[in-house]
DNA sequence: CTGAAAGCGCTTACAG
DNA sequence: CTGAAAGCGCTTACAG
């Protein structure tokens, strides 16, 4: 039907070998190789990749399993790790499990029939949780969420170390009601609420901290609870991009003024907080770096299996906007 | 070495076959069956992709190539094509073009090396050309950006009314100086071009048009010009999310109140336009409809291979906001 | 319903 | 450098 390999070396007069060889930048003389290559132009001949991977046993394909791709974080990460991979001539496998641990096992599951060659992986909570009991036929790197220690290479930011640079900050604006809004879906979140408690705890704050999906509508609605309640805090911190999008419009739609009413600041330089209302005040995380990183880390483990499992820390970034300004009562 | 059909056959007592029959839902008695099944879970044997898409000679493969994923409509686009894939049972393969025809040919050899069973495309303008030469062993569904009538089926919305839907109502609005700065590098901007056009000779209005790089940056750049110049146009429409952006950028640094001192639309309904400034008036694009219609479509290819090619033409919304509010020297 | 056999399209020792 | 042969791990006619 669709022509093959053997095609190719019946029109070029050698046998499949040769064609095969010249394919694969193997030892030809540079007569036969110049035939196989006319032949190849001439039938238009196109390798079947499932047939190289299952001969060859490799099939030089990243998997990416993340939970949603429309996050922006994810979404930069993604274009990181893809460019990575191609330029070492390697695919990627998308999967998006919506932080939903049934979809998770399963994508992890295809993960193993792809015979993919490693792994880059930001787990939930619950898939965090059992990748102790888990084994895997190819390296895995954790991104953004950490697992348990060393099991698998890593690569985060310094998340305790971020949330005290939000409070600190707020503080030194004037903040002393200094509110928390978390996902309770990874890991992530966990580190970044234990670096807020320590944080205000230091400072002899008493913390106020409140977790939800980790979603723009989730943190909207308890936004809305929070903010009508009697006693509301000065300022608000998020831990990442939708949760601080969700507290954004929910300010904006109860007509409080930002920074004058309540102080706002958060997790990722998603491009909307540069250009909303007085800019959002936010941790900028090296997404793409991490992303590189993370493709880093696995062609070394792939040349050194037995290396002790490595963490990379990086750091996030302060980006000081007018969300976080000294709120008028102050100036005034 | 690992774990194959062959062993999970030798600890059932049965037959490879069986086993694969077990696997592919065939026709096996409950007895063996059981035993097959036992026999899976004792070995934790996971079937081989790469084998099982050589020999059965249909890979489950739904190829998606794009301009940038980080593009938030083509972000949207992916996940609704990515869900309807694997409700399906079939995975897709992600390739961002970046609006580079090489890229791109690369991308599309790729597809074919990879057997995919159908391609969902938006192809870049020279991509779109070269459409007419190109024959794939695959059924192709154009999205967003049309090709060669009656070559492919295609979905996409009606760009050229969207277009005058912008104009008119910014001509309601008062406005008479409506310039318009397009992409150049997708058949979807030259619409866009098109009604605009059209829309403003109607009104007896005569047409400013630009165009850029379908890039934030690029919109950025070409707007300080346009706005620093000498006779600034009331109202400026963009032809996509990322040039709108980069519209407002620019005039958000150079002071300008929007919709006072310049109105604004375009088109995509990214987040960021619904919590910025004044909220952004926007074509909202129906993407999630078009990423599934294009897997119908694709879907019902493939039932019957002969059937005319259709074209889906869907209908963008507008989404009224203060960036097109009538300007305060109307009111006052 | 079940099994033995062939074969999908390649790559890779093995000889020469 | 080159070719004949085996085989990657499955599925699928073909018999029974």
């Amino acid at each position: 039907m669709t022509i093959g390999i053997k095609d190719v070396a019946r029109a070029a007069g050698v046998s499949p070998a040769t064609v095969s060889r010249v394919l694969g930048n193997g030892p030809v003389s540079a007569d036969l190789r110049e035939k196989v290559e006319a032949a190849i132009r001439a039938t238009g001949y196109r390798p079947n990749l499932s047939a190289r991977r299952l001969r060859s046993q490799h099939t030089r394909t990243i998997g990416l399993v993340v939970s949603d791709i429309r996050n922006p974080f994810f979404t930069a990460l993604s274009r990181a790790v893809e460019d990575a991979a191609y330029k070492a001539e390697m695919r990627v496998i998308l999967c998006n499990t919506d932080e939903n641990p049934a979809r998770e096992a399963m994508y992890l599951r295809l993960m193993q029939e792809e015979r993919i060659t490693g792994l880059i992986y930001a787990p939930t909570r619950a898939g965090s949780d059992a990748l102790e009991g888990l084994s895997f036929d190819f390296p895995v790197v954790l991104v953004d969420r950490s697992g348990p220690p060393s099991l698998h290479d890593s690569v985060v930011i310094d998340n305790p170390e971020a949330s005290r640079t939000l409070v600190d900050h707020l503080f030194a604006g004037g903040r002393r009601r200094i509110g928390g809004l978390f996902g309770n879906t990874s890991s992530t979140a966990v580190e970044r609420h234990r670096g807020y408690v320590a944080a205000m705890t230091a400072l002899g704050l008493v913390p106020e901290a409140r977790f939800v999906a980790p979603t723009v509508e989730a943190a909207a609605e308890e936004a809305a609870r929070w903010l009508a309640g009697p006693d509301r805090p000065e300022a608000l911190i998020a831990s990442n991009g939708l949760i601080l999008l969700g507290l954004y419009r929910t300010a904006r739609s109860l007509g409080l003024d930002v920074p004058g009413d309540l102080a706002l600041a958060g997790f990722d330089a998603d491009v909307w907080t540069e250009i909303v209302g007085p800019g959002l005040t936010v941790i900028e995380q090296p997404v793409a770096e991490i992303g590189r990183t993370a493709m880093a880390l696995l062609f070394e483990r792939l040349e050194l299996p037995e290396m002790a499992p490595r963490k990379i820390v990086l750091a996030g970034r302060l980006l000081v906007r007018g969300s976080s300004g000294t709120p008028a009562d102050l100036t005034g």
